[in-house]
DNA sequence: TATGAATGAGTTTTCATTCAT
DNA sequence: TATGAATGAAAACTCATTCAT
């Protein structure tokens, strides 16, 4: 079991430093230190390799971003509570982060696992927050998919930012993002 | 320079339905209807190719953030063409806005060419502009940058979502966004 | 190790047949035996390929020239004994001989390899033998390099006429050539 | 005739610094200033220019080697004549010696041209002069090709040591040389 | 399981040669 | 004649995958 962790933690750490496109298997058998022959017990082939790792991020923050969501809290006490975790995933594990943001669409990454759900399926989660939001007339009318896309954006965005160290990140401006995220939709 | 042209747009398209890692010369010399050796002629590798049509492709999107602007305008009004620019262009130009969106980062793209000025430095107006609605008192107190990427991070995000057809995007829901980004960013 | 070294043969031996700029990595493969990859296993590019066999020959010599070589012989005998020597591995080993002779001063091979020492440091032998001889009265006073250069010259020469049968060359001829190239250094 | 002279000059000197292996035609036009298709008026492909480059060398040197050689002076004068025209054609012209030496058993260059008879056919003037001294008892009865190769060798080799400046090479020396090898063929 | 030498299909790159101007 | 952009066959090189140990 080792083994096979060595060899996905050494996955995603070479997709980090290289993109994708650059990793081949003897940089990553010689990072993971294992026999280049090893990873066949594991893995069919890369492309399985890299979905596997795709996955287990996934399944990562999916995890993550549910963490202390406390489903009685205010509809703003959920909505920071789901932004916070997302934010804190990506400062937490940037590695992960990024290549999920990247991939998920590479052709590399099979459809399944691009839509599969989440742990606890956030996704529906946070859309049925933003709908609930609206019924209430607290959240602006539009498509609770664009409205998901925003709120969402604006974490990614911020996080790429921080990764090439564009601003500091503490506690005032995580504030201000999380309020920035709200006030973008509301009425 | 026709030759040239053609096996940059090559480049550009192939990227954009295979992603980067997928693009290999003998698809490429296919596709730009040129002989295997006349790439040479122009990039001394692969490498220098792509970096040469991701510089384009931000000259491009340089040119097109800034039409229309007018200086003299509204802080609002300059705000929302400059928003309305940048969803254009990906509208308008969804190859070159993912393109750069995806490989900005990538270790493939020279850190020099990844940090250039705009054509006509679009770049410096919009921070100009967010400083100035902040000494106005119309925009919020924040780092200047997290409030640049803040705005540029809702619109790439909404046009991703576009790209995958997750909404409709017309008249209503441009305006929903504008208004969005701005709300946001409002003290 | 085998492939290794099947590798080199075939390289000596196209280099022989056609000249070092007609070896082509194809002709390589299939006259060693070996898969198109595998010279990568064993040496980075065809330079140092090429580099690796001329030191393998640089060493054969080195100890081939010292064979039977008694230091305790009159000065004459070890003369004839260096002299014979080279005659001798230029006769065994005409391959090795001829690409030593005609890429040592080749840009090919890096200048490090082409003034190594040989295995037991024949040349350093050779030129104490002459100073002995020229401190004795026996040899003719003259720069060293100079005469070891000339006797060396000799062998050379009559190996290459030998090579394509330009004369026989049994016992009388052997003898001939050893004093003739004796005769040309006394004073 | 001032482009194909330029060719020619260019390619001799491309083969003394880098070899024949590696000279290219792009190296060639950008030293010799011409266009690329300029070659194509002159020579109808590489191995031609190399052999037209070849001959011009082996004619420069037969008219060299009879310089200043009368029929009539005693055989030792001959002799030295023949020697020190050889050496000094080496030292006066140091790519065409070393391209003839080096590639004249190349396959590159074809045969008849490798066995041509030099401008003023040098190599019988040798050889009858060898022929010559051994019926007069003065030189030492061997084959006589072999007695050619001996001479010669010793100021190619001489001037191999040269050119990697092993040793001076003033008057002294020269007579040294001239001397070495005339004792190295007396009976 | 774990290994790593060997493989060869596929990719990149070179470069002599052609040809329209 | 002179040019140099375009070419494509051939050469160099990469790298995921296999397999004997």
């Amino acid at each position: 079991m080792s083994k096979k962790k060595d060899i996905m933690d050494a996955t995603l750490a070479l997709i980090h430093e290289e993109g994708l496109q650059s990793v081949t298997f003897s940089k990553l058998f010689k990072r993971a230190g294992v026999g280049s022959g090893t990873i066949y017990n594991y893995f069919a082939n890369k492309e399985e390799l890299v979905n596997a790792v795709y996955k287990d991020a996934r399944m990562l923050m999916g995890e993550y971003l549910l963490r202390d969501f406390d489903p009685q809290a205010s509809l703003y006490e959920r909505f920071k509570r789901l932004q916070l975790n997302r934010l804190n995933f990506g400062i937490d594990f940037p590695m992960e982060f990024l290549f999920i943001d990247s991939y998920s669409f590479s052709p590399y990454i099979s459809s399944e696992l691009r839509n599969m759900d989440d742990a606890r399926n956030s996704g529906e989660v946070i859309l049925s927050l933003i709908v609930e939001g609206q019924k209430q007339g607290i959240i602006k009318e539009m498509d609770s998919h664009l409205c998901h896309q925003l709120i969402h954006g604006i974490i990614s965005s911020i996080l790429k930012g921080l990764y090439i160290e564009k601003y500091p990140m503490n506690e005032t401006q995580v504030q201000q993002v999380l309020e920035a995220s709200w006030k973008a939709i509301l009425v």
